[in-house]
DNA sequence: GCAACTGGTTGCATAATGCAATCAGTGTTG
DNA sequence: CAACACTGATTGCATTATGCAACCAGTTGC
């Protein structure tokens, strides 16, 4: 990280991290798909990013201590990222983010229907998310009797639509 | 505004729209510094935009529906800007923008105590702000007996950390 | 008439992005 | 042990976005 910022604003500093088109989409990858594999993050974002951006990115990412790369065991060429508290409290702006853009852009309702959940949960449930992502990502103890992941409550809920429409297309 | 985006995502959508350097740059300095004309815009930000810049992104922002442009009735060639509602819902993923960067980023102290203060004050001050942004940009009737503004409010905390800088510096 | 101010536009250089092909090391299979 | 698929990338090149400085025409105040 060089230091010349454009001004010590929280706000454009803050744009200078996600400021572009794809690190925000590898953070919601991350948090809501729970990926952590470079192929995982190529190949299964909706918006097809290529691979020397993803590369770029996650470079950047790790460079401002939003993210950590380890080796995995199982493969000596694999890494696995794993989210840092720093990205982890991004949850509540991906929540605010997700309900502003599906009440005013064109949004699909089966990928739409997480951050409505989201936002119905309020605080509250990103609360308990945040915690779920500290026990993935970061071996942080779970705090006991919880209930669903949020993750599973969020995949439920968008399965429910698929299955609505599969319904419907009969 | 055409219509080929990458997916139907709203956190990729809201990409789409302030994905990049500038855009939410300008709409903060509307809703926090209050100015609505080209040259307050171009020469009170922070970070020096350049006028085709400027002149860009206030385009696509009206494409987009985020503002509106007027004539002002005393200058044939001046223009006012206004947010929209969906421009002024914007606050609260702001206030969280502002806080996160507060906390993890290089922020100066005179330019994130807004944020801080922003973020003390809780939903019931972000309510507020946009109770009194409808009625400065959209007109509407402002609630009676709100007390001082919240945009006077947080000016008056970054006159306070300016006072005290002085102070310290005799 | 003249200077200052209005919201821009134009031309050109530089930087970022995007796509497709490619790469070398690793594991797996026959 | 040879062929092959999978790992996380890198390279070359075209396109697009950004940034800077200069410029512009209409408007206003003096």
């Amino acid at each position: 990280m060089t230091d010349d910022h454009r001004s010590g604003c929280p706000i454009n500093l803050s744009l200078e991290v996600f400021g572009d088109k794809w690190s925000l989409l590898i953070l919601r990858d991350m948090i809501f798909g729970g990926r952590r594999h470079f192929r995982e993050l190529l190949l299964g974002s909706q918006e097809g990013i290529s691979s020397n951006i993803l590369a770029d990115r996650l470079k950047s990412l790790m460079a401002l201590d939003m993210l950590t790369r380890a080796d995995d065991p199982t493969h000596k060429q694999k890494g696995i990222y794993s989210l840092t508290e720093m990205a982890i409290e991004l949850v509540p702006i991906m929540a605010h983010l997700g309900a502003w853009g599906s009440k005013w852009l064109p949004v699909s309702e089966e990928l739409s229907i997480r951050a409505i959940l989201l936002e119905e949960g309020g605080p509250p449930m990103w609360v308990q998310f945040m915690s779920e992502l500290r026990a993935e990502q970061l071996g942080a103890l779970l705090p006991p009797g919880q209930g669903p992941s949020v993750r599973a409550q969020l995949q439920a809920g968008y399965q429910a639509v698929m299955a609505r429409k599969a319904q419907l297309a009969l």
